[in-house]
DNA sequence: CCCTGTCGTTTACCTTGGTAAATCTTTCCA
DNA sequence: TGGAAAGATTTACCAAGGTAAACGACAGGG
């Protein structure tokens, strides 16, 4: 199977998991909370869509569940930014580059990061 | 109204527009076809829910209908872009040219394009 | 011992995107 | 002139994502 896709709030939902390895649906919920309201069923059902389609576990501690991912973040990372460029950019990192460093601001600072990522010219 | 969201087949259509400035439902199915099988009525439904969430538009020229491009493509490009560096690069457009650098073949050509783009280092 | 809060589970909607057949309507040629 | 071809419109599903209440089970405090 060739990586899912998670909607939008289930990906803030795995990105909580990835960051503290595993978690309780109420700490989630919690950390969920911090930025926008949603309730505890909410996350619940979709700690279960999750499940469902193999990304996320539990294991049950005591009378509640700790849950973790099971795949990569890299995985998802990859996968979002190959949707975005199929469907935008024709396929074309440079492209979509391009378009970022024309119409993003970035601080120079990154800048200089960049630069290093890129390497010099090498005359062919 | 904060540039709607297009859903993926949408999204092609949109781009045909685009591409040739007006086309009619037939046109865009022909179009669309030439990648993957779509069935006219589907394409047809598509362009409805379009031009309901004001993307897209019509003229009737005869009996046919000639549709039309009613937003940039530039803000879809813009929206799809920040959807993906919201969601999973932390808002940061330099994580994500840092990204596909790291991530994504890109040619030598493209390279100096970018680099181009980028601007030499200006000491501070 | 029982009540209440907390777990997880079940059930139920709503929206959006996609897919497409069925149907109404008009045109035009055989 | 009558019916097929080609438009547009209506109607119908299905899946995914999100939202959340309702429900059943249980542990722990008073």
């Amino acid at each position: 199977m060739s990586t899912p896709g998670v909607g939008r709030v289930q990906l803030r939902i795995m990105q909580v998991l990835w960051d503290r390895k595993q978690a309780t649906a109420r700490e989630i919920t919690a950390a969920l909370n911090e930025d926008e309201p949603i309730a505890h069923s909410t996350v619940q059902t979709l700690l279960r869509k999750l499940e469902a389609k193999g990304v996320a576990a539990h294991k049950a501690e005591g009378r509640t569940f700790l849950f973790h991912a099971t795949i990569k973040e890299q995985k998802v990372v990859r996968k979002a930014t190959r949707d975005l460029l199929e469907r935008v950019f024709d396929g074309s990192a440079a492209g979509l580059v391009a378009y970022l460093l024309k119409n993003e601001r970035i601080e120079e600072s990154e800048l200089e990061e960049i630069r290093r990522l890129i390497g010099p010219k090498n005359k062919k």
